[in-house]
DNA sequence: TCCTATTTTTAGTCTTATCTAAATTTAATT
DNA sequence: AATTAAATTTAGATAAGACTAAAAATAGGA
C-alpha cells in the first residue's frame, strides 16, 4: 500500500501532531526525521497527492482520516512486535525499538490480528505506550509526569517518555521498572531534583529523569 | 548490511546454483528474480565488485564464500519465519511464503537467534525445507521424489518440491500432510499417473503431483 | 512599515534498482 | 567456416528518495 517512507513520514507527522496539537512544521519534520528539509518538502508534496495529508505551501501539514488511519496501523504493529520482542524473545526494553522500526514495516493483516491474539491482546507496550486496537482506537489514560509530583505524592509508573537505550538502562540501573511504586520524598526547589522511595530504597534523581518518567496516581 | 534487492539476488543464485549445479545463467537468474535479463547483469556486476559472487561476462555468476553465508542467511531467517507463523501464529503452510519473503531481511542477528531458541531450534520449515543453523550446515536427507517410487513401495511424506498455494491447497483438500505414510498401490505406465493409499484411503494422483512430493523410504 | 533572520520551497544532482532498445558475444546449424 | 539464433551486455531513460545550493516566503523586531 504505502512504501516505508511513506509510513515513516506518516508515523512522524502523527507524533509530531500529538506533541504540539497544530499544523506540522517542515522543519520539525525534517529534524523528526533526520533528513532535510528540502526532502521533507517532496515527500509532503506526494503524500498530499495521496490525499494522506492536508498540506499548504509554507503552512505546515496535517494528517488526513486516510493520513492518520495508516499512521495508526504502523504504530501499532510497532509497538506489538515490541511486546513480542520482550515477552517472548527475552529482548529487554532498550532493545526493541530499531527492530520494530524494522517489522512495523511488514505487510500482513493477517499477520497483525494474529499477532495481537498471540500476545492476548496487550494494551500497553514495553514502554507503557498505549497499543492501538484494530479500529486505531487508543486506550487513554491520565497519567503525568513524575517531575509534577510534590514532596509526599506517590504513584505507579505507568511509562517513560524518552525511551532511549542510555535512559531505559539507567530506570533498570536502578531498578525503576513499570508498575513500581514511587513516593516522593523531598523536592529540591532550586534544580528540582527529588529524592524518591522505590521498594524502600532512597534513590535522588535529577529533573532530567522525573521529567521522562510518566506516573499514574 | 546487503540490500533487500542485493539478499533476493543471492538467494535466488543459491536456490539456482543447488537447481543446477553450474554457473547461474543471466537468463535463469531474471526469471527466478522476475526482471528483465539486463537488469540482472547490473546487479551481478554490482554483487562482483562487493566480492558476493564470482562473474565473468558471458559465463554466469556463482556465489563466493561470503556471498552463500549471506544467502543461507536470509534462508534460514525466511524459514524460522515460516516455522513461527505456522506454529505460533495460526497460518496455514499455504499462506506464509510472501509474508517470510518480507520478514528475511529483518536485520538482527540477536532476534535470529532468539526466534530460533524460540521455536525450539527447528530442523524443517513447514514445507519440509532443512533449516540451516547459526553456522550456515543444512541437514542433508536422502529423500526422493513419489514419482520415484515403484508400485508396492511405502514412504513418508517429508516434504514439497513446489509450495505454491494450488499445490499446498490440493495436498490439504486430500488430506496428504508431511510425516504421512504413502504406499503405491498401482502406476500406470501411460501418464505415470499413480493411486496410492493414504491413511487407508485409496487417492489417484497425476505425474504433476507426485513429482512434488518429497518422500523418505 | 521596512529589514533581516528564519523557514520553506525550488532547481538541479545523485544513487539504487529498474526498464527498453540496440549492440555484442556465444552457441547451434548448416 | 559461415550464418543464424539465442543469450548477454551496453547505452540511455525513468522513478523514488535523498542531497546541496539558491530563491522565495514568512515572521519578528526596529
Ligand atoms: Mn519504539
Ligand atoms: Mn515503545
Ligand atoms: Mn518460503
Ligand atoms: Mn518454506
Amino acid at each position: 500500500m504505502f512504501s516505508l517512507s511513506e509510513e515513516n513520514y506518516l508515523k512522524a507527522i502523527f507524533h509530531l501532531e500529538r506533541k504540539y496539537q497544530a499544523g506540522v512544521s517542515t522543519n520539525a519534520l525534517s529534524e523528526e526525521m533526520d533528513t532535510k528539509a528540502s526532502s521533507v518538502t517532496d515527500m509532503v508534496k506526494k503524500l498530499s497527492e495521496k490525499k494522506l495529508v492536508k498540506y499548504k505551501k509554507y503552512q505546515g501539514v496535517k494528517l488526513s482520516e486516510k493520513g492518520r488511519n495508516a499512521a495508526v496501523e504502523v504504530i501499532r504493529k510497532h509497538r506489538l512486535w515490541e511486546v513480542f520482542l520482550v515477552e517472548k524473545l527475552n529482548f529487554n526494553w532498550d532493545e526493541v525499538h530499531e527492530i520494530a522500526e524494522q517489522l512495523e514495516h511488514i505487510k500482513s493483516e493477517k499477520l497483525t490480528r494474529e499477532l495481537d491474539r498471540f500476545l492476548e491482546h496487550p494494551s500497553r507496550d514495553p514502554h507503557g505506550d498505549p497499543i492501538p486496537d484494530a479500529e486505531g482506537n487508543f486506550s487513554v489514560s491520565n497519567k503525568l509526569l513524575l517531575s509534577e509530583l510534590e514532596k509526599g505524592q506517590e504513584g505507579i509508573c505507568v511509562g517513560v517518555k524518552d525511551s532511549s537505550s542510555d535512559f531505559l538502562r539507567y530506570l533498570d540501573k536502578n531498578k525503576i521498572s513499570l508498575g513500581k511504586s514511587i513516593l516522593v520524598k523531598d523536592k529540591e526547589p532550586f534544580d528540582e531534583s527529588m529524592l524518591v522511595e522505590i521498594d524502600g530504597e532512597k534513590l535522588r534523581i535529577s529533573n532530567t529523569i522525573s521529567a521522562n518518567l510518566y506516573i499514574k496516581i
